[in-house]
DNA sequence: TATCTATATAGAAGATTCACTATATGAACA
DNA sequence: TGTTCATATAGTGAATCTTCTATATAGATA
């Protein structure tokens, strides 16, 4: 159904901070960027706020705002397990952006 | 290649605004969002400022500010004409970020 | 040349964003 | 029960963004 760009406002203002789009790339491949954890896999579960707090040097509210933005705009879900909060991307969510630029690239 | 997201921060920095995504969209398809123009073709030359600044209903100076986001950030180009510049879409930009979006939603 | 038209630039006010520190919450465990 | 650990919330200051009005510039035209 072709929906335009504006439709993804609030993700692509998500995505505009360094900071956030940078999170975004190391959780849709979290082995490579994030250690093994004890109580929750990397893949299935996500990433703890501490895993990502650690590797973006930010404080730790820094990071759980961050995450808020990137969970309201939908682009990654969390789950919480003990005391951890696990954070994974939402792939269905990048792949409806990508649907859209593709056809506005492909606008005559 | 599998550019990450974060290449694509300065376009989507210049995307997270309601005017300038909205725009964006009017430009991928300026024959169904705009008058005919006399000195410059829609499609092949762009649109002008001056008929931007009427749909969005900002002021010129804002608009002008906009569309030099946009261009700064390869969204858009600009041709000058006479005393008008006419800005059109670059659909080449849109395709990068969409391959972007789309390996993105394809990562394991 | 003088004027008109389209866009650009300057400058400033108000809103939003981003980051921090300090502190609170809430679950697990000794 | 009391402490520890992971995350959340509150509050604040600095920086950036968004928009405006006023004015400048540059090309076209009378």
């Amino acid at each position: 159904m072709n929906k335009p760009l504006v439709t993804h406002l609030a993700a692509l203002r998500a995505l505009a901070n360094p900071h956030r789009v940078q999170i975004m790339d190391w959780l849709l491949d979290p082995q490579s960027h994030f250690p093994p954890q004890r109580d929750g896999d990397l893949v299935l579960d996500g990433v703890c706020v501490g895993f990502i707090t650690d590797k973006t040097g930010l404080s730790q509210p820094t990071v759980t705002s961050h995450m808020k933005s990137l969970e309201q705009a939908g682009l990654v879900s969390s789950k919480k397990i003990k005391n951890w909060v696990f954070y994974k991307a939402n792939q269905a969510a990048l792949q409806q952006i990508a649907t859209s630029f593709t056809s506005a690239s492909e606008a005559l």
